[in-house]
DNA sequence: CATAAATTGATACGGCGTATCACTAAACAG
DNA sequence: CTGTTTAGTGATACGCCGTATCAATTTATG
């Protein structure tokens, strides 16, 4: 398959799953989703909207969120704050998280997180009941390894 | 020792702080690091902000990022995104996480964190060089607990 | 084709943090 | 104590990011 037709089927596969949601298909969804269905990396909502020009920046961001809650691209918060969506590998749709290359941007998805397991008994000493959490892991991928080490 | 000792106490720590690192001690500063001394929970820069009034934006939002470069606060990213400043208990201050109601807003500590040796085989595997990592843990505190659970 | 409902996009707004810069005040040396 | 140096202040404006509004448009459907 080429890296064209896979962006189709995945664009496809995108709007799909919003028209599951009870989404329409529209002509400027269409557009936003093979733009998200090009990326590779991580990309800002801003950085999509320059790609899209003559689309409104509300449809844009509307966009992301529906993908967001049906759960097609997840949010990455990079190490200096910045917002991220990326594009959810769908042999990891569930709850997953990222290791994040501080240097080059790359990022790769840690399935199978115990987290909450871990603290378990830690918050049931308090009587804490965990209902969710969010964590991302800076560092250096292997391409990067080389290069000095950023502050945390 | 009463509550307003106890305040000023901790103010002057604040400012004994910033001392080290060099900062000069001056009365707008002062009474910054007072409104944060007395705060019992996290807060927003814009709640601290609206507590001085007569206090430029600016100097509030200064402030709370020495404040956070020495280590005397931490920044809480609470389940809404909302971005919280929280005094680090003198017995934290090193590496913590929070756990935080998202009913009431409470958080409680976490010291002791292991997340990243847990990561650690993983991320060896991958050639991947941890260098650090963001955690919350959202849920429902003990008072909490009897109220219907908030989506994660 | 007609209708109802969702969607669009221009605009404006709001939150949040920072750059700028003339002015002020703290620290310090003598 | 006084002058000098330098950090700090605060008014203002800017920029980024996301959302509310709302009239006009487009989609889905009978």
């Amino acid at each position: 398959m080429t890296v064209r037709n896979r962006n189709y089927a995945l664009a496809d596969q995108l709007l799909e799953t919003l028209e599951e949601q009870g989404h329409r298909d529209t002509e400027p969804r269409r557009k936003v989703v093979a733009a998200i269905a090009r990326k590779n990396r991580h990309f800002t909502a801003e950085e999509l909207r320059g790609e899209l020009p003559g689309i409104g920046r509300a449809t844009v961001y509307r966009a992301l969120k529906l993908l967001v809650q049906a759960g097609a691209l997840c949010r990455v918060m990079l190490a200096d704050g910045a917002l991220h969506y990326q594009l959810n590998d769908s042999a990891h749709h569930g709850h997953h998280h990222h290791l994040l290359c501080v240097h080059c941007g790359e990022s790769e998805d840690v399935p199978g997180c115990d987290i909450e397991g871990q603290l378990h008994s830690l918050a049931a000493a308090r009587q804490f009941q965990i209902t969710g959490h969010w964590l991302e892991v800076y560092g250096q991928c292997y391409s990067c390894a080389d290069r000095p080490a950023l502050p945390a």
